[in-house]
DNA sequence: TACAATTCAATTGTAAGCAATTTAATTTGA
DNA sequence: TCAAATTAAATTGCTTACAATTGAATTGTA
């Protein structure tokens, strides 16, 4: 049929788009209890991994830009997990810092990737094709943007 | 390290997360050009297929609840691309009907998952693994909701 | 039949996302 | 050197998402 490329079963965003709300859905319960949301929480990833951060490297590692992460981030410092401050040597960027009670959080954290895993069926092997497809399109989003620039 | 299953590297929720708006955001040159946002978009390929529908129905083809749909089915509805009807064989249910040019957008989206799909660079093969996996995992989250009903 | 439970859409309030613009700071290069 | 271009964060305005609640309609059942 001429409309069969405009069949819902036929696309690949779709079950993308769906497959993030839903799989976010399932941090819900275990981010509430870190008083996070999942926005939040990869933020707190991204700080745990590489602290004295600018903004700017933070949105590129998380692919969000600062329309998002400045209230974001603002929301975080209220709750004292992370400080914001302007870098001295360049005073457009702002650094972001963990605080004693951020970097404590991890230990809270710890369990959830594991509890988020085993409400997502697929094995190992699976999960790990999944992860290959997607920063393959990742990949080329990433090339993309910075041929643009 | 103890703090291993925390990098964002590890994660398989976080590059779904990041694909799925990243090629949203491939759409939005196509669909600027239709006056449709993503999510108005996928509601009019859930209209296009069946048309007659349930809010209801419609949410649940495209998990999404009336807290999302009711403002946006107002928005199209005053776009004139589609009507909403209370059912009156069960007046909780409110139906939505494509209208005439919400039927001729039609023939002009019949281009968009062409053009969408020359940004993804997956081989059909590798698209169809990735299609399979996140189905997989939308099959498990609809079970778990139903059995929670 | 009554009435309790359920269902559906709408509403409310909160938190993202993101395009576009603005402002301040830095870098470039004529 | 100094004006133009670039960069970074913040802001504005708009559109989702979604949990929780409300209110109207329907269903199930004692």
């Amino acid at each position: 049929m001429q409309y069969d490329d405009l069949k819902l079963e036929r696309q690949l965003c779709f079950p993308m788009y769906v497959c993030s709300r839903e799989v976010i859905k399932r941090y819900k319960p275990f981010l509430d209890a870190l008083h996070l949301t999942y926005t939040q929480y990869i933020v707190m990833l991204a700080l745990w991994e590489k602290d004295d951060i600018s903004v700017k490297d933070l949105g590129d590692i998380l692919y969000l830009d600062s329309g998002t992460l400045t209230p974001l981030l603002k929301k975080l410092k209220a709750k004292q997990i992370l400080t914001l401050e302007r870098d001295e040597r360049d005073r457009r960027s702002v650094v972001v810092r963990a605080t004693a009670s951020g970097m404590a959080l991890r230990d809270r954290a710890v369990e959830v990737p594991e509890k988020v895993g085993a409400c997502v069926p697929l094995s190992a092997k699976e999960a790990q094709t999944l992860y290959v497809l997607m920063y393959k399109i990742l990949g080329s989003v990433r090339k993309r943007d910075s041929e643009q620039a």
